[in-house]
DNA sequence: TCTGGGGTCCTAGGACCC
DNA sequence: TCTGGGGTCCTAGGACCC
């Protein structure tokens, strides 16, 4: 890199991403107390779908389903503000929440539309700066050091150019932190929320970063945070003035050390352009508590279900695993996993489902279930060109796998 | 009528091999 | 007969993130 040259890395955070996504197919619903969640469709929603010509902006408000008349599980996945005024927080139960606002528009999470916009302001965002690395449906890094204008100003025209472009051309707002690397980029992109950039220049981190809480610091979660309050350490310049040995001490060599990197602002982890997926799963938490042998047909068909939608998901994805596994959450909220490791990568259903049955058998089933989930890990990406040709040793393999596992005289299936 | 779904990474113990 | 590592793979659980 030319001395001239200073790494900046940007951190893009779409504002209030859902709940935004949403009011540009319903502006009507400005300004009014909004959540997002549960993902059954509850009988109110079809309200929505019966719209019939009308555009969707001119449904009248009282047409929407309310939060008070829902029944079921789930929880909130997004709250507005006016929301969050009475009280309400995403991951907040649905149930609860009405209780503080039953006459908040309740509104069904509509993923597809959701990564629709994904898309959209990522695609703008290459064409601006190519190098980004994904971190999710609304956030990315981008590393800005090498792109005309990455450098001017710290890198705020840059900044300005992607955030207006996006707005311009999709009517969404974020907010942007640009820094000399991911971690304190990560922590600038909060600080002038919405719509907001911030530049973070090295020599500002005492001033800047050390007043804030270390909860701040992207990988402090609620445990580590607690733990570091019980020692004594409550924003990030107390955990910088901590001695590394000591920190290593109560956190362990690999924590430790990098929790006091991280209190000094250090990180030099890349923009990461590309990466594989490790596993692959699918979940699901039941309408009810289900009882293994009460409730052993309805269990049953559920799991075979999730075993086909992760095969689905293998397949049209191009990838092959060996480790397949369960979970299952109990109705106390304990969860417990059981995986099995074999020689062949697969990503067929029933192969899925017969190994997913033997780690079942390997669970405590007395206590009613609230869960149930099937993971294949240990990926591998299969060639797409003979991806499901019959000449593919992996079909082959499979069909072996198949035969090996017929043989073993399937014991009895729990479900 | 508390507490979603889809991920990654780390730790720690045991098996097994050299 | 006892003793010592190191390395890798597998499994279970947990912290954390979006």
């Amino acid at each position: 890199m030319p001395p001239s040259l200073i790494r900046r890395i940007a951190h893009l955070d779409m504002d209030a991403f859902y709940a935004s996504v949403e009011l540009l197919r319903y502006p009507q619903l400005k300004g009014l107390p909004m959540v997002i969640g549960g993902e059954r469709r509850t009988a109110d929603n079809a309200l929505l779908q019966a719209h019939g010509d009308r555009p969707l902006s001119q449904i009248a408000i009282t047409e929407f389903p309310r939060l008070g008349d829902y029944t079921g599980r789930g929880v909130i996945t997004t709250a507005t503000y006016p929301a969050r005024q009475f009280g309400i927080g995403s991951a907040m139960g649905l149930m609860k929440a009405a209780k503080l606002c039953p006459q908040a528009i309740l509104l069904p999470v509509d993923f597809p539309e959701y990564r629709r916009y994904s898309r959209a302001f990522k695609d703008i965002i290459l064409d601006i700066a190519p190098l980004m690395e994904d971190r999710g449906v609304d956030e990315v890094y981008i590393d800005f050091t090498h792109v005309p204008g990455g450098q001017r100003d710290g890198g705020r025209v840059l900044a300005r150019l992607i955030q207006k472009t996006i707005f311009q051309q999709t009517g969404l707002t974020c907010s942007i932190g640009v820094a000399p690397n991911k971690l304190l980029a990560k922590m600038a992109s909060e600080f002038n929320k919405p719509n907001g950039i911030a530049i973070l220049l090295e020599d500002e981190l005492q001033q800047r970063i050390w007043p804030l809480a270390c909860r701040k610091i992207n990988g402090i979660g609620p445990k580590t945070d607690e733990k570091l309050h019980t020692l004594g350490v409550q924003t990030i310049g107390e955990l910088a003035q901590r001695d590394v040995d000591w920190l290593m001490d109560h956190f362990g060599q690999k924590t430790g050390s990098w929790l006091f990197a991280a209190a000094h602002g250090r990180d030099d982890r890349p923009v990461v352009l590309e990466s594989e997926p490790v596993s692959i799963s699918r979940e699901t938490t039941f309408d009810r508590d289900l009882h293994a042998v009460r409730d052993k047909a309805e269990l049953g068909v559920i799991f075979t279900r999730l075993c086909q939608q992760v095969a689905d998901d293998l397949q049209r994805k191009g990838y092959a695993g060996k480790t397949i596994g369960i979970k299952l959450r109990y109705d106390d909220f304990k969860s417990v996993t059981r995986d099995q490791t074999i020689q062949d990568y697969i990503n067929d259903a029933a192969i899925i489902r017969q190994m997913a049955g033997q780690c079942l058998k390997r669970v405590p089933l007395q206590q009613r279930l609230r869960l149930l989930g099937v993971r294949v890990g240990s990926l591998k990406k299969i060639d797409e060109d003979t991806g499901h040709g019959p000449q593919n040793p992996l079909v082959l393999n499979q069909n072996e796998a198949r035969e090996t596992i017929n043989t073993i005289a399937i014991e009895q299936q729990l479900f």
